[in-house]
DNA sequence: GAGCAGTTTTG
DNA sequence: AAAACTGCT
């Protein structure tokens, strides 16, 4: 068995801190494998054949991938393998239940969260669980690649970067520990706590599971069936499912709105549109609450979920800008960036997404602090100068933007 | 085909 | 309470 990783050129757009988080995993993983592991960079069709050639292997083993570019690189891997006489053997998956599995009675697939979460339930307590023991009597061979003995393939080093260690896990060892704190203690508590986020409240597991460093199973294996909380957090679990499910049978709505009847609603792309996506980026919208959550991604590469569904309301509803410019903002910075949670949690805030669009769902950021932040420690964690007189104004009146964003959903409907 | 439900807001 | 949409059973 030779252990291979190819650092694809298509990270080189990713940010720092998400390159360095990913870097540092790589360094576990060949620390885990008694410094076996070849780490090559380059086209991964043309890497894949050009190792399996070289220690003439039969079979290369991956997880499958079913997202759009995923899926596309996989099936060229695939070809470049048959040509060199060997074959791609995608197993299992980073998820509970494979994308399409997931069915109505009548064979369709679901677009409504609630429906597809309570087949989702009784499907995976009937399929077999895909935990299985790791062999131990594998034989490793080795080659040449990468030397990622200082800082990965990107020469960033993660402990030079501000990483808080409770949410950002970069070994499968510190994860599961995480794991054990968290239904031991914060799990209990979750259905209160994961909305409060200047609380440790979360299991701080996205980026272990986004990268698979823990399995999604290994997580619902350890929940009890009917305590709110644990519900609550295997609902979460079932978002990851649920949206990755849309995207495989929707392609084209990883950027484009799955309803493209929405197409039409009427958004800002001038140059004034462009300078206040700058100070969204930035965190100086002179919304506290915008503002610290901009300021947490910037500074963690992560962000609380109840602040990235006000942040990301704010784009679309506040500054009337295309949803894909946040999605895309996002995925560079987050460190758990993955193309379906991500560009459908989106589309779920534009309201072009799954679920029937409700128009209401315009967060108030001022309701929603006072909501979620009663005592302001998230705002004053994130933004040092509040209060001081160098903080911005508000940039937009709230209540004037809502009417407006109420009013082009409304002509859109209507034309 | 009727009834239900939806990570919310404003008045 | 109403805004008033739409998928699902």
């Amino acid at each position: 068995m030779l252990p291979l990783f190819i650092v694809d050129p298509a990270f080189d757009r990713a940010g720092e801190r998400r390159r360095a988080v990913m870097g540092e995993m790589l360094r576990s993983l060949d620390r885990q494998l008694g410094g076996s592991l070849v780490v090559r960079r380059g086209d991964p069709a043309q890497v894949v054949a050009e190792v399996a050639n070289a220690v003439g292997a039969a079979e290369v083993h991956v997880t499958r991938d079913h997202a759009p570019y995923g899926h596309r690189r996989d099936a060229a891997v695939a070809e470049a393998l048959r040509s060199v006489g060997c074959r791609l053997v995608g197993t299992g998956t980073n998820l509970v239940l494979a994308p399409g599995s997931v069915t109505k009675d009548d064979g369709g697939s679901y677009s409504v969260f609630t429906p597809f979460r309570r087949r989702w339930s009784t499907v995976h307590a009937s399929v077999a669980s895909p935990l299985a023991p790791a062999p131990t009597d594998t034989e490793w061979v080795t080659l040449d690649g990468l030397d990622l003995a200082s800082n990965g393939p990107w020469g960033l080093a993660v402990d030079d970067l501000v990483v808080d260690q409770a949410m950002v896990h970069t070994d499968t060892a510190s994860a599961l520990k995480r794991w054990e704190a968290f239904r031991h203690s914060g799990l209990a508590s979750y259905e209160e706590d994961r909305d409060r986020p200047s609380i440790d409240g979360t299991s701080g597991l996205s980026s272990a599971l986004r990268f698979g460093l823990v399995h999604p199973a290994r997580l619902l294996a350890d929940l009890e069936p009917g305590n709110p909380s644990h519900d609550v957090f295997e609902s979460e679990l079932a978002w990851r499912d649920f949206y990755a499910d849309v995207l495989f049978r929707r392609p084209d709505s990883a950027w484009a709105n799955l309803d493209r009847r929405l197409d039409r609603i009427a958004l800002d792309t001038d140059a004034a549109a462009h300078e206040r996506f700058r100070r969204w980026c930035e965190g100086t919208t002179g919304f506290p609450i915008v503002d610290a959550g901009m300021r947490q991604l910037a500074a963690m590469g992560w962000m609380h979920n109840r602040v990235r569904m006000i942040t990301a309301s704010f784009l679309v509803k506040d500054l009337h800008l295309p949803w894909q410019w946040g999605a895309r903002w996002f995925l560079t910075h987050l460190v758990d960036g993955d193309i379906a949670s991500n560009n459908h949690g989106w589309q779920w805030a534009a309201g072009t997404g799954t679920d029937a669009a409700p128009y209401f769902r315009v967060f108030n950021p001022t309701a929603q602090a006072e909501r979620f932040d009663p005592d302001g420690a998230y705002r004053a964690r994130w933004l040092p100068e509040l209060g001081t007189g160098r903080y911005p104004a508000p940039m937009v009146d709230h209540a004037a933007e809502r009417a407006e964003a109420l009013r082009r959903y409304e002509a859109a409907r209507a034309s």
